[in-house]
DNA sequence: TTGAAAGCGCTAACAA
DNA sequence: TTGTTAGCGCTTTCAA
């Protein structure tokens, strides 16, 4: 048996026009344009409508204005810390604009991406990529459809927003080598992740400016588990230091060597990426590459709402925000000499960046 | 300066009619309705349509059905890994279904809930509550408006999914009780939370079955920053044992207690709730309660979508999702007796369940 | 099995 | 300042 919802049809525009007396092209106006439209009759309307509890559809006021009022947000994983906080501000920043948020957690999935993608796209009135496992091709083919603006990942063409990892990968491989370092060894997230490329490189050019050896193992995923597995592979490789792609794998590669009997910081030491919550409630405590995602969800949305108002689209270059260094419990003077051969900058397990 | 999006307008039903040499109506059955028309003529609008890429305008569609295939759904917290997870499964199932998710992160606000729900109730085509700071009388006046369903709370007349609180609170005095501990704080999560409510009416009666004195403090905020404020209470009433309202919480008092120079699970035993991932992650490792999120969320998405299809809603009571307390290393034998009074099931703090 | 035509509730010309 | 009148793109009677 089904229960009808409502009970009572909502009241329409033309229940309005009708009790006010007025046309409906008025009551539409008395909201949107309240200016051009008598102030007594505005009043009434107002009042009218409140009485009645008229609320305009949406839907009926976007199939004529191909306006929505929402926003994709695309992300690979809402376990992740890191993107519950981006999609948070990206939410809170879009809400402040009146723009809702359809949620798409595409769990690390492609295609689920792109289906889902090409179902929502005739619903929003831009996307929001916070992360994204496409290729740039495929990514580029969505924005020509709608506006986008893509996080953590620069595509030409289309507005980004990233981390400056450079700087960040930077001042990390400086405080490993003021800690005696010798060797870095790169726990590496996703192939498809920008970020985890630019994060590699970065780390060889400082490796390079600082006369420090890098390593790369991985790929692996970029969550606790893929570092615990990283931890692994580490025990055949030695370093006295490692940074991992993120936080979580930060967090799996010490769980993992502690298990195997190594002790961080002491024997070794472990910089993660983010500065995610978990980073501070873990013992030791993370060393981690801070990244302002209240910034980043916020200057996204911004720039999205602007193209959508129609500003012309900045797409020259990504916009870089600033990270910092913050320094806590996991990184440690390096204690004895690395184990390893001095191998140079090599990519020992996994496909080459 | 404008760029159009997209370049080229969508093809409409009307396209694909006057391609294939047929009315709109019949195109719009070769989809809906494939048994009712023709299979060349099926055939033959479907390649159109593919040729033309074609796609159903979901916002016209929703119109003259008054069928969106979007849920809302609704959490306070989503940096809560707990809703996080929720959120997760419950977009899986509503996946699963052919439904999007509109997300609503509450953030620990009650009027921003109301507001947002209240524009989103035309859009969506019902309503999951992952959690809700709202009174019980204005969740109904909603769920009077669209079909809805309550997750973590019971709510006569709406059909409800819950973790079994009574039972999870007994097996954790249980095991504290056989760990020797006599006294259990109760460290309290919002007041506006049901499932704050009820489990620590569970502790009461537990401790009172049991034996074991219990005493409450708080509220506080379900977060780690909360948990650390607690601990700063707790040192004015030690106890040897504290059940805290959710993981964050329960971590939080952990580190707070750390501070203070008391060890756990040495000097304290420290219970959480919820079985997060992070819970897993904090030395020592967090005892706690686990909810089967995964269920929790495909449970009410389709209880939902079950009455979305007609069903008659299951309002008696709500449907009890099993827990299991799973022991970690944050608690242990307890090593001295409480040094404070025995005061009987008391609240020292904070208002009164 | 197919077509014609009337909406769904709103906005946006265009007139008055 | 207001009203009239077409749509927006789809579904759904009702006829044929």
């Amino acid at each position: 048996m089904t229960r009808e919802f409502p009970r009572r049809p909502a009241p329409t525009i033309y229940d309005v026009a009708r009790v006010a007396g007025v046309a409906t092209s008025t009551v539409s106006r008395a909201f949107a344009r309240p200016g051009r439209v008598n102030a007594d009759t505005a009043a009434r309307i107002r009042a009218v409508a409140e009485d009645l509890g008229y609320r305009a559809n949406p839907i009926a006021r976007a199939l004529s204005t191909s306006r929505t009022r929402m926003l994709a947000v695309m992300i690979s994983d809402i376990t992740n810390p890191f993107y519950a906080e981006l999609v948070r501000w990206t939410q809170l920043a879009a809400q402040e604009a009146g723009y809702v948020i359809l949620l798409v957690d595409a769990q690390e999935s492609d295609t689920l991406e792109r289906e889902t993608l090409e179902r929502l796209l005739p619903v929003v009135d831009g996307i929001v990529i916070g992360s994204s496992r496409m290729s740039d091709s495929a990514l580029r083919t969505i924005a020509k459809q709608k506006p986008m603006v893509v996080l953590n990942r620069e595509l030409t063409g289309v507005p980004s927003v990233v981390t400056d990892s450079l700087r960040g990968m930077r001042r990390a491989v400086e405080h490993l080598g003021g800690l005696a370092h010798d060797t870095i060894t790169y726990v590496a997230g996703p192939d498809a992740s920008w970020a985890d490329g630019m994060r590699w490189r970065a780390l060889r050019e400082a490796g390079h400016e600082l006369d420090l050896v890098t390593r790369r193992i991985g790929p692996f995923a970029p969550t606790f588990a893929g570092g615990l597995k990283a931890a692994g592979e580490l025990a055949a490789y030695p370093t006295t230091a490692v940074i991992a792609y993120n936080d979580p794998m930060a967090i799996g590669v010490i769980r993992g060597l502690e298990r195997a009997g190594l002790r961080v910081p002491e024997d070794v030491s472990v910089i993660g990426f983010d500065d995610t919550l978990m980073s501070r409630l873990v013992r030791p405590a993370l060393t981690t590459v801070a990244a302002p995602l209240r910034e980043m969800g916020a200057t996204g949305v911004r720039d999205l709402l602007a193209v959508l108002n129609g500003a012309q689209a900045e797409t020259g270059h990504a916009f870089v925000l600033p990270v910092r260094l913050v320094v806590r419990g996991s990184t440690a003077q390096c204690s004895r000499k690395s184990t390893s051969p001095a191998l140079g900058t090599t990519n020992v397990s996994g496909s080459a960046s």
